[in-house]
DNA sequence: ACCTGAACACCGTTCAAGT
DNA sequence: ACCTGAACACCGTTCAAGT
């Protein structure tokens, strides 16, 4: 965990913003979002706590990025699954699988800029991840244009509530999850 | 905020357990959950921040007390409304207007005895809330036990999925609210 | 009986310095 | 060019002491 780390060679500083990025992803894929800390993160990355900030402007830029690769890894796992069904526990499954990750995607957002709005490429991660769903959505129901996003994002959010409700409260015993998706599904479609 | 605080005459230290919890109350409904610490509800409430611990093991266990106290409020709430339509705005309204109140009831429990179960206060809080809801949908539908439950449920999900969706990424346009709930309860009851 | 102050081991972040 | 170490203002929590 804190081997340290042999110097970047000459214009290789990207090497070690990289391995900060997935020291990140390592760390969330086993603890918790508030066990990440500055110190934790470069610990196991090898350096020295002020590192981080050759790379990164602060700790919260950090995480910024790697929700950023969360968001891409949700959607091609959405994009691998076969049919809307299939797809839908493939969410839910990601979300039980790597609640740390899945935190991240969903955290309460405080980067906004000037005029409160989050960074554009976060936005883009974001409604690139949902892609494969409104796709599938599109796809069982013979593209109905708006009907089809509506129904793509009632979906979401039904799938959504059910994995973070799950995450907070574990101990609430929801209903068996093959009945919930099949139902969800065959209400909206 | 930081004016100092008389000292409780004998026998009314629960006073001082009482202005903790108020003020933590307070300082969620204006600030973030992070900020939330020990030094920040201590000084609200004008005694120093070791005083905190004459009434409570530790922060986790004041947050854990008005998180039972958001949960009856949310209950009250949905019970004042009339008809499942209104409810369902009253739920999402509550998320909105007191969005540190819904954070901290819906987040990460970390609190889990040695065989990993929460304290089952909370359990009861968590029912005790979702409780109006079962029964509106029970009435508008005639009361079919299990199936009963299972809407309520199935209802619950979808306004949580857009009420933490809305505060984490409020970025993030979904579509009108009159017209979401509109075709939820129609699918559901 | 009720509360404070000093102290400890953390935390994020800055900035001057080392290689 | 790349990274570290000392320092600062925070944080939660303990424990001896004050009123």
């Amino acid at each position: 965990m804190t081997t340290s780390r042999p110097r970047s060679r000459r214009g290789s500083g990207e090497e070690l913003r990289e391995a900060l990025i997935v020291a990140t992803s390592a760390l969330l894929d086993t603890h918790q979002l508030d066990d990440l800390t500055v110190r934790t993160v470069t610990a196991a990355t090898g350096v020295s706590p002020t590192a981080l900030y050759l790379h990164f402007s602060d700790l919260d830029a950090l995480v910024h990025e790697v929700k950023k690769r969360f968001f891409a890894t949700l959607g091609d796992r959405l994009r691998a699954a076969n049919g809307l069904r299939a797809m839908a526990h493939t969410y839910l499954a990601y979300a039980r699988d790597h609640p740390g990750h899945y935190a991240v995607i969903f955290h309460i957002d405080k980067r906004t800029d000037a005029v409160g709005n989050p960074p554009e490429d976060v936005v883009q991660a974001g409604f690139a991840a949902l892609q494969p769903l409104v796709e599938a959505v599109g796809a069982t129901l013979g593209d109905r244009s708006q009907e089809t996003f509506d129904i793509a994002i009632e979906l979401w959010l039904s799938l959504h509530g059910r994995a973070q409700l799950n995450a907070a409260m574990p101990w609430f015993e929801l209903p068996d999850e093959d009945r919930y998706v099949d139902r969800l599904i065959s209400r909206l479609v």
